[in-house]
DNA sequence: GTGGTCGCATACACGATGTATGTCAACTCA
DNA sequence: TGAGTTGACATACATCGTGTATGCGACCAC
């Protein structure tokens, strides 16, 4: 499709605006980011951005969906790297702790996309993140290699317990070494859902 | 102490401050409950508000720490009734996912807690939670029921776990049944952190 | 009973969101 | 190609909510 000259820009626009709410966001956090700044530090006012995005909870539902989607590839990647599927599973799970070491990642994702927006777990990105998530469990209780679990119980468990080391980690003193005493409990718990006489990874 | 019939009384606006709020949290979110409408509520104004706690940041505060304070008492009474350390360990566990079932806790320590205050594992009395959580693993790693794990971040990691259990089953259509399958998720992933050859029950 | 303290109300200043309206450039079509 | 239309964005305003400074009146000490 021939984008014209007028649909580029405001792609632009859209973008940039996205890209200080960002940087607004993660530093101040939601509620204390004012549109006016946002806007200004861009070279625009508040009139283009009620224009694109209706008010601040839009804004900051498509800067969720960008970093959402951002994170989605980074552990799609790791899963794909991992030699088997079970260790596929774990290593998406360890990336997702990792992923959570980022500020913005905890201040947009973690404490105030959930506050603003409602339980992430209905998110739409969220959501096909859990989707294939549920679908491993699924692979890997059919060939025998978890015991017979709940898939998507098992998917929202390992994820809840992911994200909360996550916050852990970041605000531990030393995140390094809280991040490895992190991983080995989390493969440990993970491993509670393997079926007997499975090796241990 | 003879508290006079002036502390008293101050007490009691205290006490009926945190009720209307603790109900207005619940029910708008913290963000859209106006200080107004929650003072004029139990005949008072805003004034009271700002003397009693400082600011708006102070009565969510004063609110968590007593729903925490409740909170905790549950689990404490869960684990004391029963039979092993381990199964101790588990029920407040499954204790912590039942209890997040109720919508004001959902809304008040789950999300608009940690958005306005950070992160909870720094809130006082969540701290004495966690302590407690964190000694029984140290014991159960001692007594060699558990595997030799980091007791805290076990600890954490298994909290994570059922926050996230019960944020899920809150959204979910048929509450009881989500429990059904999040309680069996959770004991499998638990019993990871068994040592070998420990009972899984 | 008089001065002081303190719980709480009143009044105001400030800032932020959302909306209604205006404006000007870019595209359409004859 | 130029008049009309659309739409991206700016401007102006209405509204509301927090926080603070100030004032009042009841209780307590002596």
């Amino acid at each position: 499709m021939a984008t014209g000259r007028r649909a580029e820009k405001m792609e632009e626009t859209r973008a940039a605006l996205i890209r200080a709410a960002r940087r607004a966001f993660a530093e101040k956090g939601y509620a204390a980011a004012a549109m006016d700044e946002l806007t200004a530090e861009v070279g625009l006012t508040r009139g283009a951005l009620y224009h694109h995005f209706g008010d601040k909870k839009g804004l900051l539902q498509a800067v969720i969906a960008e970093i959402d989607a951002e994170m989605l590839a980074h552990t799609a990647r790791l899963r794909a790297a991992a030699a088997t599927p079970w260790l596929g599973f774990l290593a998406e799970g360890i990336g997702y702790i990792e992923l959570a070491l980022d500020p913005e990642i905890q201040r947009i994702m973690l404490l105030d996309g959930p506050a603003v927006l409602g339980d992430p777990s209905r998110w739409p990105n969220q959501n096909a993140c859990l989707r294939t998530s549920i679908a491993m469990v699924e692979a890997l209780v059919a060939d025998g290699t978890l015991a017979p679990v709940d898939p998507e119980a098992a998917a929202r468990l390992i994820n809840g317990a992911a994200l909360n080391a996550a916050l852990w980690i970041a605000a531990s003193d030393d995140p390094p070494a809280t991040l490895a005493r992190a991983v080995d409990a989390f493969r440990r718990m993970a491993e509670g859902l393997l079926a007997e006489g499975q090796p241990r990874g």
